[in-house]
DNA sequence: GGCAAAAGATGTTCAACATCATCTTTTGCG
DNA sequence: CGCAAAAGATGATGTTGAACATCTTTTGCC
């Protein structure tokens, strides 16, 4: 059995890794599997070793956002600022300029939302578990009997705030837009918090 | 010169209309012009004598929306229903259920917003004039030096969470979305306000 | 070193589709 | 009543891309 498991893992991971990329700022029907492969150093015909089709890799091209080793921006401790919840950071993080201008990297929930909305059930339970991922980790910061529901608003306000904005021409109505979202997510972020 | 103006222009409202819902429910790439036209009750060929493109088309089928005769459900009394500001009834009309499930005839801003993002500047300023006419309706209700802001917000949870209940798979977490996005809607609505 | 099995490259097929050229039909107007 | 101009239909054309078949290369193992 030549070529290692290891190197047929990496490589999947690396299509894996450029159609998360592609998939996130190209959208599902854009983005051919000839670009994807080569993207990946490698030429189209090889994909159907590694995926039945293509929306077999739409879909876990977004569950791959979870697996990534990669560093998330929410989970750098930004040692430099004042000691913020981890709701807080991620709440920063998803508001920020970077955020907003990277079309690639950015959040899946942000990039991909009416792509998936019109796909499968499977792509749709990829983004599910990207959310809950996201959901979790809001609700262990909102410590109350309402911490799920104040974690689904702050999550429709994040993605909300983030998508429209990036589809208006205007760059001062966006920024309006991103900023009027990320201050009434502080207001329930604050909401009988326990900061520490 | 045969054919009225009128004649002419009643063929490209049907075209634009067939491709408003066409692109709202299936997303720009995944509809083909023969479907649209076949839609409109035309053949494909003619398509030519209306719009240069297809993007000049989806660019005036997100604007079309605006222009649409049909009743739009905020616009609607609903007489037996106890007296509510226009905004009120927005928000209502927005995370109803039938809202959610009308892939066709949403409101744009829920319908492409991804799609949008990638899109030419023609088409983020067609959507941008939807998103301000509806700014423009919620402001109107929202008296205070903070109307324009808190309107920003309103859309933010309304297209938000939508989006977002629209994107994932199990029924029961949509319908947690919506309903945390709505109520957070209410208490943006109910805060200083002067209803009548 | 040689072999075989899987990975990857190259090439083919087939369908969809945007775009355009050309033909046919409709209809207002003289 | 017929004509002409524009609308709409029909029919290429060329491109793209998914899917797959078939070669070629790599590499672990004997």
């Amino acid at each position: 059995m030549p070529y290692t498991a290891k190197h047929k893992q990496d490589t999947r991971q690396r299509i894996l890794e450029s159609a998360r990329r592609l998939f996130n700022s190209k959208g599902f029907a854009e983005v051919s599997i000839g670009e994807i492969m080569e993207n990946a150093g490698l030429t189209h015909g090889g994909f159907y070793r590694h995926f039945n089709d293509k929306s077999e890799l739409y879909a876990e091209a977004v569950q791959w956002f979870l697996c990534e080793e990669a560093p998330k921006p929410w989970q750098r401790p930004r040692r430099g600022a004042a000691r913020k919840s981890r709701a807080q950071r991620i709440v920063d993080a998803y508001f920020s300029l970077d955020h907003f201008d990277d079309r690639e990297s950015c959040c899946p929930l942000i990039g991909l939302p009416s792509d998936v909305s019109r796909g499968s059930d499977a792509v749709k339970a990829a983004y599910q578990d990207v959310l809950e991922k996201l959901l979790g980790l809001l609700q262990a910061d909102l410590a109350g009997p309402d911490a799920r529901e104040r974690a689904l608003s702050l999550v429709a306000l994040c993605v909300g705030g983030m998508v429209v904005a990036r589809s208006v021409e205007d760059p001062a109505l966006a920024h309006d837009l991103r900023r009027a979202a990320y201050r009434r997510a502080q207001t329930v972020l604050k909401t009988a918090h326990a900061d520490v």
